[in-house]
DNA sequence: TGTTGCATGTAAGGGGTTACATGATTGA
DNA sequence: TCAATCATGTAACCCCTTACATGCAACA
């Protein structure tokens, strides 16, 4: 049941439609997680029969109507035990790494290709990150824990970090393979 | 179809079971994948019946026959086309990010202690990564990229350089919450 | 007139976790 | 005698991705 705490996590700041979610996932919000709209939808009509959310239906753009969702008491009781609680990790799958592991059974060359290219995404994404940083600094408001950007600015701080020592490493496994297709 | 590829890595190396691959990924294997036995012994027969793999069947300790797996030919091709390919990175979905996400929605205090946590959980992995690390290096093997030990150092480096950084930005995020909770 | 954005839904299938199930050997 | 280790399998269920499906409004 995550995605069920995402959705409740965005539509606490404030009422969202599934539409209005969808397009935070793929945008702002997709460092940290991502779901597609098919699934969206069937969790938030879930979630209003649990009484986590209330829905209000208006006249929408198509054939259906369009559906604003709104968290409940329930919900944000929910919310709080949730964030409360002891984190369990779930195992790591990372299947750049699963490559580097399995630099033996490679050509060399063709891998270090792979994580040149690494590198480049990442570099991208870190000047996307710091974009978006600026933007949320801009606000003035990250220094007050009752404000969403507070949390906005602490999960992007996070990206970042992780993301800076993903380059380093990208660039020092290009380095040690460049080496060995040398030494070959 | 990742598990295949995870799969056909760790047989490359040396001819395994479905035992040893299990006990592998809970193991030394941890930080870069996971899987449960019921998802592995299929998966097995699967990639036998594709040819991929060679079983060798013997007596086994309980009602059942012990099966040694070994890599093909085409397995090894198979393999090294995957390695070549384009990476295509899924999107991360990470609870303690997200939680950091939703500050606004909790108690500072109550999110504080549960970042606290994971900095004790993230030095005792870095403690566990050390040790790993001695032994993989004593091997002296870790500079010939036809040894397992060069790419098995490699993912290891990956993973306490991002262990690293995730304990750094856990420790500052702690600060942050306390801070927060004190202007409370 | 064709594409992009808004807006909501269903269906099929792949991948993963948890639980059920069996049974021999070794060591405490 | 009780627990752990070795060893293999199935079944139910949950979560997620990909693809199919509809239709209006605005803009180029």
């Amino acid at each position: 049941m995550r995605l069920r705490h995402v959705l409740l996590v965005l539509i606490a700041e404030r009422p969202h439609t599934g539409y209005d979610v969808t397009q935070r996932m793929q945008k702002t919000m997709s460092m940290i997680w991502s779901a597609h709209h098919s699934q969206i939808y069937p969790e938030l009509a879930a979630m209003e029969a649990d009484g986590l959310l209330t829905c209000e239906a208006g006249a929408g753009p198509g054939p259906r109507e369009k559906k604003t969702y709104t968290v409940t008491e329930a919900g944000r009781h929910e919310l709080r035990i949730w964030l409360g609680s002891p984190y369990q990790p779930r195992a790591p799958k990372d299947e750049l790494v699963l490559r580097a592991f399995a630099a033996a059974s490679a050509d060399p060359a063709e891998l270090a290709a792979v994580y040149e290219e690494e590198t480049r995404q990442i570099e991208g994404r870190l000047a996307r990150y710091a974009t978006i940083r600026a933007e949320v600094e801009e606000s003035g408001h990250t220094d007050d824990p009752t404000r969403p950007e507070f949390g906005h600015l602490l999960s992007l701080l996070h990206g970042i970090a992780v993301a800076e020592a993903r380059l380093v490493w990208c660039r020092d496994t290009v380095r040690r393979l460049r080496a060995a297709d040398l030494v070959r």
